[in-house]
DNA sequence: TATTGTTATACTCTATAACTATA
DNA sequence: TATAGTTATAGAGTATAACAATA
């Protein structure tokens, strides 16, 4: 007798899925730690970042942000250059050691999503990036930051 | 210019989905904070749960098995056994207060859900989550648990 | 001798607040 | 006075190994 209440949550299930991708992204797979890898993408694909902006893509503390990007800077992968319309803020970069570094974990993530997703076709397997864009997409706008 | 490169890859839109989720899965909402509520439902939908099965459902260590039974314990939520079978085991049930702060709990998760799911229609739900469900049920099986 | 669960401990991650510099 | 980033510190979460009871 299994499953008498409601079907298993989609809360259960994306955690359970997240953790297990998590577990599979190890350092020596992408050469890089998931995190940085991560921070590493969203500056690649996008402009001026500041890192306020890495707080919300990322959804943690400008303090870990600080942390993470300390690590980056030391392995030559990133660097921070004041802005010059407000020296306050600071301006991500990649540097060409880090763009180098991000094109090999990236083959490795796809290598890893590609294992990871083998049981649906490569339909389902659009249907399911797009459905999860639009539900993050959804979600990162109209809430509060923080609770 | 954005999105240079490849996609955004589906370990940083899982990651993003995941923590967007916890962050509104408050323990005020719920009722009993997540990881409680996951262990629970997990209990009432399998019969004869041993802790080791809670590890591996909930991917976590014996060790945080332990000390969240204890907390779900002192809260009068679940009770240990041993299993007459082999007196090494425990058996992990549900009280039946557990079994009414469960069903409060569900109630919740279903109206954040509903709240997260907004932008997708019914159809898409119902896909989504057996998209998740069948990626997750292959991932289960053949990984080994330890790296 | 191997396995289940427990305990103790250390390590990492995250969150909070105080601080510096610029605006 | 407010903001961007930094630092220091504490708290929660996670992993590791040693241990007791049972097989």
């Amino acid at each position: 007798m299994k499953r008498q209440g409601s079907e298993p949550g989609l809360i259960s299930l994306m955690t359970q899925f997240s953790k297990a991708l998590h577990r599979r992204s190890s350092e020596e797979l992408l050469g890089m730690r998931l995190k940085g890898y991560m921070a590493l993408t969203y500056v690649r694909d996008h402009e001026n970042v500041t890192q306020q902006e890495l707080e919300a893509a990322l959804m943690v503390d400008a303090n870990a942000v600080v942390i993470l990007l300390n690590e980056l800077e030391a392995a030559g992968h990133s660097v921070r250059r004041r802005d010059p319309e407000d020296r306050r803020r600071h301006l991500v970069e990649l540097t060409s050691a880090g763009r180098r570094a991000l094109e090999r974990a990236d083959k490795a993530r796809e290598g890893l999503e590609d294992e990871v997703l083998a049981g649906l076709t490569t339909e389902e397997r659009a249907t399911l990036r797009r459905l999860v864009q639009r539900v993050v997409d959804g979600m990162l706008q109209p809430a509060e930051p923080r609770v």
